[in-house]
RNA sequence: GCGGAAGUAGCUCAGUUGGUAGAGCACGACCUUGCCAAGGUCGGGGUCGCGGGUUCGAGUCCCGUCUUCCGCUCCA
C-alpha cells in the first residue's frame, strides 16, 4: 500500500510536471477539489471522450447524441429527487469525530420515546388483563402522559426547525434533549451544516426577485427532459438511446484523491430506453459491452471488475459499477443502472406533459424503462495515466515512460533531427508539414538524441522518428517505438500510413464492435 | 467537516541556538558530441503558500488562514 500510494503521488506529480493536470487558481493558493486540464492532459481527454462518443454513435444507429445545457428549469432537480437528497443537516460528535444526519438523531431519539410509551402500556396490558382499556390509560396515566408530553413538544420543535430549515433549532433540540452521540455517549456537538451538493446560482436581475437555479449535479435529466424531442424529431424506435458528454457539478463535502472526486467534472452518459420488462435483458447487454470498451484499452482484463450494488438507489432495479485498479485500489470509473421508468414518470408528474411512447408493435403507449451507462471522464482519463504509467529499470539508468494506447496519446509522432545543422532540421520540418494533416507531431531538437526519446517516453507518444545525412541520400529515417525502444529503417513515404494503422482510433471501435 | 502531517525555484529537497536564501535536475543562449538522459561556458527564475504578531532582525518562534497528503466521515 505504502507503495502504491507512492506511484499515486509520482503520477501526480508527473501530470504537472509534463502538462497533464494543473491545480486551479493555483497562483492564488488553489481552489480545492478542481482540477485544469494543461497542454497534454487536454489532448488525452479529448481523446478519450471521441473515443467514447463515437463508439456510442457510430457503432450504434440507434444511439444518437444531444448536448443540452448546465443551467436546467429548477424543478427538474425536484423530480429528479436532489433537492431532497442532496440536502441533509449534519452534525458532527467531536469526541467520536462521528458524522449524524441531525434529523435522523432527533427521530431516532423520537422513536425511543413512543418505545418508553409502548412499553408501559404492554406492562399495564399484562397486568391489567381483559379489563384493560388503552385508550384511558394512555389519556390518564402520568408516565406516559410525561412521556407524551414531551414527545409532542420535541415533535412540533422539530417540525418547526425543519420547515425553517432552521440549523441552530435542530442543534438546540440536540443540546436541550441531552442526545447523546451512540459511539462516545458525549454530547459535545459540532454546528449543524447543512451540506446542499447541488451549486445554485441566480438567474436574472436580483432586483425582481431573481429565479435560484442550479449547476446539474448530472447530466442524465438534460437527456430526459428531451426525451420527446429527440424521439419525434428523429423518428427514433425504441430501443433506443440517447448519449451526452458535458460537465456536473457537486458540492462534495470530502472531495479529494487529485482528479479523482471533484467539485466540477465531467461525464460521458447514455440513457438507453426501452420497453417496461426487458431492461434487465439489456442491462446485461450493456454491461457486457461497456465492459468490452474498457477492456479494448489492452491494460489487461484483470485491472477491471465489476460491483454489483446490493443496496440500490430509489430509482433503479439492478445497478452495477465497473471498478478499476487505481494506485488506491479498485474504484468505480463506470456506472450502468436500470432506472426503471423513474425519471421519466417523475417528470410526467411534475411537468404535467406525457411522456410516452406509441409503440406500434405493441399498439399502446407507455413510459419506456431506461438503462444508464454513465462514465466519469476524469476518472477515466486518471484510470488511463495509471494504467499507463512506468517506471523501468534500464542498464545504465531508467525512464518514465507513459504507455498509453496509441489510439489516447496526445502526440503520436515526434520528428528529431539528429543533429541541428546540414539540412537535418528542416528536413525534418518537412516530414512533419507532410503529416501533420493526419495526426498531432512534435518537432524537437533540442539536447541529446536520448534526452529526446525520454521526454517523449514521459508524455506517451508512441512513435519518434529520427533523420540523419543518410536521410538526405535515400529519404529513410529511424523509427524508434517506444514500449520496446527497437528500431527500425523506413522510407519516409510509407510514415503515414503505417502511423495512422497504429494510432487512428477506428481501430480500438473495430476490437469492441467485433 | 474533524484529527494528524506537510507547504522553500518548473521538479526533488537542504537550510544549524532567529542574522541579507542554496543544491541537483529542469529551463534559455552559445560551443561540443551524435541513435537511448545527466560534456563545457554563460544566463533566467523564489517577497520561503498567504496574512498578522513577537523581535533591532523571522524561511526559522507564536496565532490565524489557504492548499495538499493520510485517517475518519460522506458518496444517486
Amino acid at each position: 500500500m505504502a507503495q502504491q500510494e507512492d506511484v499515486f503521488k509520482k503520477l501526480v506529480s508527473h501530470s504537472k510536471e509534463y502538462g497533464f493536470v494543473f491545480q486551479s487558481s493555483e497562483i492564488y493558493d488553489g481552489l480545492s477539489a478542481v482540477y485544469d486540464y494543461g497542454q497534454m492532459g487536454v489532448e488525452l481527454k479529448n481523446n478519450i471522450k471521441k473515443y467514447w462518443w463515437e463508439s456510442m454513435t457510430l457503432l450504434h444507429e440507434n444511439v444518437v447524441g444531444i448536448d443540452s445545457a448546465i443551467f436546467m428549469h429548477p424543478t427538474i432537480w425536484k423530480a429528479s429527487g436532489h433537492v431532497d437528497a442532496f440536502n441533509d443537516p449534519l452534525i458532527d460528535n467531536k469526541d467520536s469525530k462521528k458524522r449524524y444526519r441531525a434529523d435522523v438523531l432527533i427521530e431516532e431519539y423520537l422513536a425511543k420515546i413512543d418505545d418508553k410509551i409502548n412499553k408501559e402500556v404492554e406492562k399495564a396490558a399484562k397486568r391489567f388483563g381483559e379489563s384493560f382499556d388503552e385508550q384511558k390509560f394512555r389519556e390518564t396515566n402520568p408516565r406516559v402522559l410525561e412521556n407524551q408530553a414531551k414527545r409532542d413538544e420535541v415533535h412540533s420543535r422539530f417540525a418547526k426547525a425543519l420547515n425553517e430549515t432552521n440549523l441552530e433549532e435542530l442543534r438546540q433540540i440536540i443540546v436541550d434533549e441531552e442526545i447523546v452521540c451512540p459511539i462516545s455517549g458525549t454530547r459535545n456537538w459540532t454546528e449543524v451544516r447543512q451540506f446542499n451538493l447541488m451549486f445554485s446560482t441566480e438567474m436574472g436581475s436580483t432586483a425582481d426577485g431573481a429565479m435560484k437555479v442550479y449547476l446539474r449535479p448530472e447530466t442524465a435529466q438534460g437527456i430526459f427532459v428531451n426525451f420527446l424531442n429527440v424521439q419525434k424529431t428523429g423518428r427514433m424506435k425504441i430501443p433506443f438511446g440517447i448519449a451526452q458528454i458535458g460537465k456536473a457539478f457537486r458540492n462534495e463535502i470530502v472531495a479529494r484523491q487529485f482528479i479523482f472526486r471533484m467539485r466540477e467534472f465531467e461525464q460521458m452518459e447514455m440513457q438507453f430506453f426501452v420497453q417496461p420488462g426487458e431492461e434487465l435483458k439489456w442491462f446485461e447487454y450493456w454491461k457486457k459491452l461497456r465492459m468490452a470498451w474498457h477492456q479494448a484499452l489492452g491494460f489487461g482484463a484483470e485491472k477491471y471488475r465489476f460491483h454489483d450494488h446490493d443496496k440500490l438507489a430509489h430509482y433503479a432495479n439492478a445497478a452495477t459499477d465497473i471498478e478499476f485498479e487505481m494506485p488506491f485500489g479498485f474504484k468505480e470509473v463506470e456506472g450502468i443502472h436500470s432506472r426503471t421508468d423513474f425519471d421519466l414518470g417523475s417528470h410526467e408528474k411534475y411537468s404535467g406533459k406525457k411522456l410516452q411512447y406509441f409503440d406500434p408493435e405493441l399498439n399502446k403507449s407507455y413510459v419506456p424503462y431506461v438503462i444508464e451507462t454513465s462514465i466519469g471522464v476524469d476518472r477515466m482519463f486518471l484510470s488511463v495515466l495509471a494504467a499507463a504509467y512506468h517506471e523501468e529499470q534500464l542498464e545504465n539508468d531508467s525512464r518514465v515512460v507513459l504507455k498509453l494506447p496509441p489510439m489516447l496519446a496526445p502526440v503520436k509522432l515526434a520528428v528529431l533531427p539528429l543533429v541541428k545543422k546540414d539540412g537535418l532540421p528542416e528536413k525534418a520540418r518537412e516530414i512533419i508539414d507532410s503529416l501533420k494533416f493526419d495526426f498531432a507531431c512534435q518537432y524537437d531538437e533540442k539536447d541529446s538524441i536520448g534526452k529526446r526519446y525520454r521526454r517523449q517516453d514521459a508524455i506517451g507518444t508512441p512513435f519518434c522518428v529520427t533523420v540523419d545525412h543518410q536521410t538526405l541520400e535515400d529519404n529513410t529515417v529511424t523509427i524508434r517505438h517506444r514500449d520496446t525502444m527497437a528500431q527500425e529503417r523506413a522510407v519516409i513515404d510509407s510514415l503515414g500510413d503505417a502511423i495512422a494503422k497504429q494510432t487512428d482510433l477506428k481501430h480500438l471501435l473495430k476490437k469492441i464492435a467485433e
